[in-house]
DNA sequence: CACATGATCGCCT
DNA sequence: GGCGATCATGTGG
């Protein structure tokens, strides 16, 4: 058996590799983080997730989120107003990053969304890389974060700012959307069942069990 | 495909 | 101390 090895200090993998200047990519406003956090987790499906590395720019596009509604959501870290350092970056305004690392190995990324003080969040389940990489590679929040390089240092920082990770827009492309229910949280009671996941029905990135691939 | 299990450790009670 | 916004692997259908 091999011996499993933590993701917290991953390295980006190196056919994840671009220029998003020589795409004309576009960053997203700061208003648009604003939006109800729901229709936020639905338009960045689609959307370029870059991180910066050694002067190198890495990327895959969104293929799968889950939205976390705050103090209301008993699946989100900040239920009923939980404020302690990890989970900090979750008040900023929207347009941050909120790392958190799990299970001893594992880091996931979100999108902060929300006034500052409100704190909601995009969790980013699954991406797409190029033809040349293997379809999995960004299959799941954990292996999102390790193909990208991401990590808990990145917390807290400004997507907006001219940072190290940042979220470029799509430019239009053919996308079905499938909901339902998020993964991993069953521990949340109601809001478990709560219809708060969002992917591509047409991508095999996506992550999670087929029975629940299912179209809005 | 579905389901079960072990790995591994920071966070919060 | 208990457990997690996960993953790889192994078993069985």
């Amino acid at each position: 058996m091999a011996i499993q090895k933590t993701r917290k200090d991953s390295v980006p993998d190196p056919r994840l590799r671009f220029e998003p200047q020589s795409l004309g990519l576009k960053q997203f406003s700061r208003k648009f983080f604003l939006n109800e956090t729901t229709h936020i987790a639905r338009a960045i499906i689609g959307a370029w997730f870059c991180c910066r590395h050694d002067n190198q720019w890495y990327g895959a596009r969104i293929v799968e989120t889950e939205a976390y509604l705050g103090s209301t959501d008993a699946a989100a870290h900040s239920f009923r107003g939980r404020r302690t350092p990890r989970v900090e970056p979750m008040y900023m305004e929207g347009g941050h990053l909120y790392v958190f690392f799990v299970y001893g190995m594992h880091c996931c990324a979100n999108v902060v969304t929300q006034p500052a003080g409100v704190a909601e969040a995009v969790l980013l389940r699954a991406a797409k890389g190029p033809e040349t990489a293997p379809t999995k590679l960004l299959s799941g929040p954990g292996k999102l974060c390790a193909a990208l390089g991401i990590n808990v240092a990145h917390s807290g920082i400004d997507l907006l700012a001219d940072a190290d990770v940042r979220l470029f827009q799509s430019f239009g492309e053919d996308m079905k959307l499938g909901v339902s229910k998020r993964i991993g949280v069953d521990y949340a009671g109601d809001a478990a069942a709560l219809p708060l996941r969002f992917f591509d029905m047409n991508s095999d990135a996506v992550s999670g069990p087929l029975k629940l691939r299912t179209p809005k």
